[in-house]
DNA sequence: TGTTAGACTGAAAGTGCTTTCATAACCCGT
DNA sequence: ACGGGTTATGAAAGCACTTTCAGTCTAACA
């Protein structure tokens, strides 16, 4: 049992030729003695080969291969999307092909090298900032791409409205009566080579404060790490202080809970001692009945990867960019 | 203008330098010079110059690319796997192509049609059940392949004790002095292309029962579907009857969540009036304190894209059969 | 029988790219 | 200014085939 893979020097060995004849009889058979031809033949069959490049262009045809570029890939916010995605790719005959960015570089060389290699027919790119001349060059060599997250006039795109987002929370605590709330979020966070939406949703829910007539003291605004254990901790400095909020709003579900077990730990009742909020509305916000504000994450993916298809067999469509709706989930916690 | 189409080396000419450093340029970036690059990277749009793909596959060793066939893309266990093959990945040149699979002719169909056409180097299948005629094909098409939670002896599998592991969990209730408790899980799932585990953790659960001279009656085993809501009304029917289970092990996280709202909406006190245990350990689990037996996810991932990488790289290695340990998360309800 | 036009076949030269290896150019502490 | 360690680059050796070119062999024709 050979298991490597055959060439056509294997089966010019085997049939006692050389491999100019080999090739000869895959390519003009007719030009090859009928008798080596045989021979040839059952080398072949009996090796089981192949010839690369065929098989390669035989399995291609037909079949596209969309890319995704993602950031955080074990973050569940783009799992989720990532879920919408393969949901949508998962009935049409399609490779989905995935793409870890964790630093500039890495995001740099993908997208330098991508659209040159004509491998993929489609590309979706996810929180990730791209740069004017990336964006043409995508676009002259023709690759379909969605961006969601982010925005580009050459590019299909799906965004949401971060500092409504902030707004639409501000606005729902404030209607419950809460007036010293608290945000928390991952203000600065320090990977560069992504997008953060935080300060827009900082600034939003600010707005919405400001404009009902309340403040937002500095002392109620912390930063915290993307992580259920920083943002506990975070938030127990935020509820120890001399005049703690009765309400906060935290950036992403993710923080929310880690809001939540201070809470609990501190043995503050929710939401009667203090009401918390999230924002993404990802799976774990349903299981433990959080009040959140919804972007709808699967529906973000689906909508990109059809979007993808509908340009990449039809690329006269036009462009599009959308704005999904952002949706107050009113649970327990608020 | 020449009518031809350009080359690496028309490029190389153009900007200056030689072949090698227009192939850097385009495979790894950050191994040439930024000046340098810049330089390249003009050439190469000056000339729309596109690498004929055929040369390269041919050039390169293999694809470089790893395909995961997977059920279940949304269901969060997988996600999970997938996020520690993805971490493995990230760091070596190999690109993550993912087949969903969604019914039985699609398992066949991707497991017949992969090693024709010799566009993966590697295959990581997650709870498939795959036949000995498919697997003596992978593996005499060279195809590294790597099982998670199936067996074969042709190829590399990583496994948990899933009947022991049902055993863990009845070992630690009985110990907290339980002698009712309820099994809850998808005992008869509808889906016949992947595998299903939870009959070995309920032989355990049940075994380790009778061990200690317990018994597990009709009446404290359901089944219900891998979903939050269906396993939250089967839970309240466990509960509802006359002499309910004072703790319920199901056979999921997610099916334990349910049991959890469940018990909240009957007001029941956990840990106290009921205790609750799940099994994967989750993210989720964590968030929610959930007591469970955990199976390294994450681990198990990485751990197949491991030994598929050290495979690829050196063929000789032998096939290895992994069991991953099983271990119990004591958390807060139960 | 001696030529000779084909018909076959193999050696070797591409094909367009990747990768290894050696070298050159720097950079840091001393 | 000098070893010791990087980093950036080019020369050259593949990779799996195709194609050209020249040689061998055969069969047919004078």
């Amino acid at each position: 049992m050979a298991t490597k893979k055959p060439t056509i020097y294997d089966v010019a060995e085997i049939s006692g030729v050389s491999i100019s004849t080999i090739s000869r009889v895959l390519n003009s058979p007719n030009k090859v003695n009928t008798k080596t031809r045989q021979r040839v033949m059952s080398a072949i069959d009996q090796l089981a080969f192949v010839p690369r490049a065929e098989a390669r262009a035989r399995a291609m045809r037909g079949t596209n291969r969309i890319g995704v570029l993602t950031p955080f890939f074990t973050a569940p916010s783009f799992v989720q999307r990532l879920r919408g995605v393969a949901a949508a790719l998962s009935r049409t005959k399609h490779e989905l092909v995935i793409y870890a960015v964790d630093s500039v570089e890495h995001l740099r060389g993908y997208i330098a090298s991508i659209p040159l290699m004509q491998s993929l027919d489609g590309l979706i790119i996810m929180s990730l900032p791209i740069e004017d001349k990336e964006a043409r060059r995508l676009h002259d060599n023709g690759i379909e791409t969605v961006l969601i997250e982010s925005w580009h006039a050459l590019l299909n795109c799906i965004c949401i409205d971060d500092v409504r987002g902030g707004m639409l929370a501000a606005k729902y605590l404030i209607e419950r009566g809460h007036t010293r709330i608290g945000f928390l979020g991952d203000i600065e966070p320090p990977e560069r080579y992504a997008i953060h939406p935080v300060k827009s949703r900082l600034a939003g829910f600010r707005g919405a404060l400001e404009g009902a007539g309340l403040s937002l003291p500095r002392s109620l605004v912390v930063s915290a790490p993307y992580t259920q254990a920083d943002s506990q901790q975070a938030a127990r400095m935020l509820l120890g202080q001399p005049r703690p909020p009765t309400a906060i709003f935290a950036a992403s579900d993710i923080q929310a809970v880690g809001v939540m077990k201070a809470a609990r730990q501190l043995n503050l009742r929710i939401p009667e001692d203090l009401a918390v909020m999230g924002f993404d509305d990802i799976d774990l916000a349903e299981f433990m009945d959080l009040t959140t504000i919804r972007q709808n994450l699967d529906e973000s993916g689906r909508l990109a990867a059809e979007i993808l298809m509908a340009k990449i067999s039809e690329p006269n469509r036009r462009l599009r960019h959308v704005r999904m709706p952002l949706t107050l989930m009113k649970r327990q916690t608020a």
